[in-house]
DNA sequence: AGTTTCGGCGTACAGTTGTACGCACAACTG
DNA sequence: CAGTTGTGCGTACAACTGTACGCCGAAACT
C-alpha cells in the first residue's frame, strides 16, 4: 500500500500548520512562535520538525499559500453565486468577513506580513493582494454591461475595494459581536461608495472638485 | 541646576527610541526587539534599561504615542496650508508619504499593531487612528461649503480615505523609487474616487446600483 | 559641608531558543 | 524473506533572553 506512511506525514504537517494557526490566533506574532513551541502543541519533538519544514519560514510560507488558493476559489464563487440576485457587493463583505473570523490567525498574519518589510512572506502575501485585486477588477470590467455605467480606473477601483475589505474585515475581529452588523453595513456602504466615485470620475471630475 | 541629570536622562531615553526605531526600520518587527538589543544599541548596559522603561511595552508605548502626536499636527498643519490653493488631497497625500518615508519604522509598526488582536498597542494604534479619521470627517464636513456639494456618509469617507492613504503609503516603501511618482499619482485617484462617490451617493445610489 | 538621590554598571541565574548527532523501529521495496 | 527508507525520539550545546541584586560615583539638595 502506499498509504499509511505518506498520509500520516501529511497528517502530522497538517497538525503542524494548524497549531501554527491556533496559536496565531491567540494574538501571537508569527516571528514570535518558535519551532519547539509549535513542535510541542503538535505532540512532536522539536527535532521531527525538520521532517517537514526546513526552517519556520517554510512553515509561514505554507500558511500563507493554503490560505491565499482558500481566498481565491472563495471569491470566485462568490461572484457566480451571487450575479443571479443578491448583491455582489454585500455577498462578498459578508462571505469574507466569515472567512477572516474563521481563520483569524492567518488572515491576520497575511495582512500583517504585507506591510512587512521586503521578505519571502512579504513577496507571498503582496502577490496574494496582487492576484485578488486584479481579479476583482476583472470582474468589475466583465460587470459593467450588466451594470450599464462603465467604471473608470476599474483598477484603482478594484485596489481600493480590496484594501477597505480587508482592513475592516481585521478590524471586525476586534469588534464586540453586537456591533458587528453595523461594521457590515458599513464596509458595504464604503465599497459601493468607491463604485459610484468610479463611475462618476471621468465625466466632470476636474469641474466639480476643484482644489 | 537642574539641567544636567534630567536632561541626560531625556537624552538616553531618547537613544533608546530612536535605536529601536532604526532597528524597526530595517525590517525588524517591534515584538522580536529583545531589551538587550535596545540597550546595547543605544550604548547602556542592559539593567540600565529598567531606569527609562518599565518595559519593553513602555518603550512601545511611548514611540506610537510620540509619532501619533507628530501625524495629527502634521496633518493639521496641512490642511491649513493647502486651503489656500494647492489641492488638500494632494498635499496630503505628498506630506503624508513623506512623513511615512522618514519614519518608517514606527509608522509600520504603528499599522501593523492596529491589525494586531487586543493589546495596548492595538489600543493606541486604533486610538490614533480614529482620531485621525474623525479629525478628516469634521474637515470634510467644513470643506463642504467652499467644495459647494455636500458629502454623504463623511466619517465613512474618512474611514475609507484613512485606510487608503496608510496602506498605500506603506507600500510606497517597497517600491523602487522610480516608480514613486506613480503611486502617489494612484493613491490621489483613489482619494478623489472616494469623495466623488461621497457626494453622489445619496441621490441616486439605489436606482444605478441595482443588485 | 554633609547627605540623599539616581543613572549606570557588572555579575549571576534560570529559562528558552535553534539545531547537530545518532539511535530506534515501523513502513515500504525488492 | 532480507534490505532500505524515512518518521520520530532523546541528548547535548552554545547562544540568547529577562531580570534580581548590589555597588559606584557624580549630581542635587539641605
Amino acid at each position: 500500500m502506499n498509504r499509511s506512511r505518506k498520509q500520516q506525514k501529511e497528517e502530522t504537517r497538517q497538525r503542524l500548520m494548524t497549531a501554527a494557526a491556533a496559536e496565531l490566533a491567540l494574538g501571537r506574532s508569527f516571528d514570535t512562535l518558535s519551532l519547539r513551541e509549535v513542535a510541542k502543541l503538535a505532540g512532536i519533538a522539536p527535532t521531527s520538525f525538520y521532517r517537514h519544514f526546513h526552517d519556520m519560514e517554510g512553515l509561514g510560507l505554507a500558511l500563507i499559500e493554503e490560505h491565499g488558493v482558500g481566498l481565491l476559489t472563495l471569491m470566485h464563487r462568490v461572484r457566480e453565486q451571487a450575479s443571479e440576485g443578491r448583491s455582489v457587493i454585500r455577498a462578498s463583505v459578508e462571505t469574507l468577513f466569515a472567512y477572516i473570523f474563521s481563520n483569524q490567525g492567518v488572515s491576520r498574519m497575511i495582512l500583517q506580513e504585507s506591510m512587512a518589510r521586503e521578505s519571502v512572506f512579504r513577496k507571498a502575501a503582496e502577490k496574494l493582494f496582487v492576484t485578488l485585486s486584479k481579479d476583482l477588477a476583472n470582474f468589475l470590467v466583465w460587470d459593467d454591461e450588466r451594470r450599464g455605467v462603465p467604471l473608470n480606473h476599474p483598477q484603482l477601483a478594484a485596489n481600493s475595494a480590496v484594501a477597505i475589505l480587508f482592513t475592516t474585515g481585521i478590524a471586525v475581529l476586534n469588534t464586540p459581536a453586537e456591533a458587528r452588523d453595523r461594521s457590515i453595513e458599513a464596509a458595504i456602504i464604503q465599497l459601493r461608495m468607491i463604485m459610484r466615485g468610479a463611475e462618476a470620475m471621468g465625466k466632470s471630475a476636474r469641474d466639480t472638485i476643484p482644489s
